[in-house]
DNA sequence: CGTTGTTTTGAGATATGTCAACAGGGGTGG
DNA sequence: CCACCCCTGTTGACATATCTCAAAACAACG
């Protein structure tokens, strides 16, 4: 466990290596995770100028993370150009996936989130040469999937075993392969216009 | 309709009276809420440093604007260290917002969500004085309840006649009225601890 | 090899969705 | 001012996606 809801952490940090993510814990325990935490990610970067964190922050892997002092990194940000307009992308970017995470939730059946969710993560996994032609690391238990989803853990696991029968991917014990592409983007919504 | 998704819009504006809402439309006809825009916000905010946008807007009652040419806007808001704090404050804030809003959706059920929703719009108007005593203007139809809380309007519509039968809420036309907080705010799941 | 944690499978329950008919309200045009 | 109409909300019967519970099969691991 990296941080706790609540938490006024003095410091920030990046993750140089390992998974991560984001959580909620709801009060009678119901859990949704907000999003996984890649190497190169900002970790507090959501809560960067609240008073207290709103969610937690847990490991998924070993990791190495690099901390800085937070006074002292907002204020850096604070007066270069550059990091400035870096961070407002970055922010911008994370409200984008905020967005799309939302109109999963709210608006697509589980077979087009969990479909989605694989393209989503191996396009950011891709981007930092974390994956190759759709072979993915993919240290997720089902139960991480399921409350990424909204979903739970056996209704995650009826899909994944279809989708292993339809031969659209194959997922091994910290690996996932996408075998068929196409119908995963169909699956997911995402139609190929050429 | 406001602003269409895909845009770069060559304004940047602030909504100076009425209502409006962000939303995101899947090819099929299926519509997700994102948030709803009240007077003081600002329209393209979640946009501000992406390419295009990646929601739509459109407004719900007949609304005033105040527009600025986006690109000096930008370099305005680059420029005045005061300002800069305020938008990564404001930025803070979405990024918050949208974290409740995948965890309401993801997790919560459906009379949670509607409780929670009712809530949080109340808080934002009262801090804008223009909601006074559980009182709000309430423009929305059930329609637009669904799509933001990821339902169907015939649940919401059921939902709704079951909070008036409980003697929580009350919603004539364009006036929703808080009758029984204390249920409402359990119904929520937030308790009141003191 | 046991032990413990995860995944799979089945049967049955439930929240929410679908479809369709009806009711009310408020505007509009005659 | 009335009659009509369209839009929204309500209600009922039924369908379905997803959940729950529980048992069994697997896998990892000491």
């Amino acid at each position: 466990m990296l941080l706790r809801e609540g938490e006024t952490p003095a410091e920030v940090a990046t993750l140089v290596s390992g998974w991560a993510f984001r959580f909620k814990l709801l009060p009678d325990g119901r859990r949704q995770i907000l999003s996984f935490l890649l190497p190169g990610d900002l970790i507090v970067f959501h809560s960067l100028h609240e008073e207290k964190l709103n969610f937690s922050v847990r490991t998924l892997t070993p990791v190495q993370v690099c901390a800085f002092d937070a006074a002292e990194f907002r204020s850096f940000l604070f007066d270069r150009p550059s990091m400035r307009r870096d961070m407002q992308v970055y922010c911008a970017a994370e409200l984008t996936a905020a967005t799309e995470t939302i109109t999963d939730l709210g608006r697509r059946l589980a077979p087009e989130r969990l479909a989605r969710f694989i393209l989503v993560l191996e396009a950011r996994l891709s981007r930092r040469r974390l994956a190759e032609q759709g072979v993915l690391p993919f240290p997720l238990r089902q139960e991480h999937l399921a409350d990424t989803l909204g979903l739970t853990p056996v209704h995650v696991s009826r899909m994944l075993t279809q989708f292993r029968a339809d031969g659209i991917v194959s997922v091994a014990r910290n690996q996932l392969v996408i075998r068929n592409r196409n119908q995963l983007m169909n699956l997911a919504g995402m139609a190929m216009r050429s």
